[in-house]
DNA sequence: CGAACATGAGCAC
DNA sequence: TGCTCCTGTTCGT
């Protein structure tokens, strides 16, 4: 379920494990060109939204989206053959990962790197991330803010789960438009906080009490109340809410 | 065993 | 707005 947080929880555990070697790149699939990487030093990994930036000494920035499917699996023994259909794999001599269907797995040479970063909104749980500016990006979007909060341009590393979820919590009905400078940051706020938990649990966590519980997200009745959970399309994905927690705006 | 569905996003039309 | 790409999980038969 690789949406911000479990992105960042990746950038943190392969930094640890990686950054400071010198690790062996290699395509088993044979659909990534390794060559640019070979003998270079891993200096950081870092994540922005849904984006992992790969920082190598004297080689363009490798750029890693795992897109829907995309998942990267940890050998404890690099000796491990990867199986079959794995786009990339980095080792060292004490761990290997391998990388599984991703959307991207490529090298962003000139200023791709700079126009990706330009391309994306604040993401909560960077420690660079600029509340204000959320709040203002979100505040003015036009539209609905269960839209806005899919948009990554707008806010980065916010995903379908985490929608339903952080709305639900927010008690803000995903159809709202122009909620306002005190409802979004409030729903910052919870971005943040809940990402944070989510990437330190390896798991979207909306309740910390019930960890493996959802609120509304592919739920047929509510968790709180147990109104039956609204379901319909929104920013081209089934979006989830509770009518009696997350009431609609009055009209006017 | 096959079908359906899924956390995303670029692109054609 | 809809199609496409990629794999894993879950469900029904």
């Amino acid at each position: 379920m690789p949406e911000g947080h479990l992105i960042h929880r990746y950038a943190r555990a392969q930094h640890a494990a990686l950054a400071g070697s010198t690790p062996t790149l290699t395509s088993p699939q044979g659909r990534f060109d390794p060559g640019p990487y070979a003998g270079r030093a891993l200096a950081a990994v870092e994540a922005y939204g849904k984006h992992l930036l790969y920082h190598f000494d004297e080689a363009p920035p490798l750029h890693v989206h795992l897109g829907m499917r995309g998942l990267w699996l940890r050998h404890d023994d690099p000796a491990v053959a990867p199986r079959k259909g794995v786009r990339l794999r980095i080792a060292t001599g004490a761990v290997a990962y391998d990388l599984i269907a991703p959307i991207r797995c490529e090298p962003l040479p000139g200023d791709g790197e700079r126009a990706l970063r330009a391309s994306l909104g604040p993401d909560p749980l960077r420690a660079d991330a600029d509340p204000d500016e959320a709040v203002r990006r979100l505040a003015t979007a036009g539209g609905a803010v269960g839209a806005a909060v899919l948009d990554q341009s707008l806010w980065a590393g916010i995903g379908n789960a985490w929608r339903a979820e952080l709305l639900f919590l927010a008690g803000l009905d995903p159809d709202a438009r122009r909620i306002g400078a005190p409802a979004a940051r409030r729903l910052w706020e919870l971005a943040a906080e809940y990402l944070a938990l989510g990437r330190d649990a390896g798991q979207v966590v909306s309740d910390p009490t019930a960890p493996d519980e959802r609120w509304v997200y592919k739920r047929a009745e509510c968790r709180r109340c147990g109104a039956p959970v609204r379901r319909w399309e929104l920013g081209a994905r089934t979006a989830y809410a509770c009518p009696v927690d997350q009431p609609a705006a009055p009209p006017g």
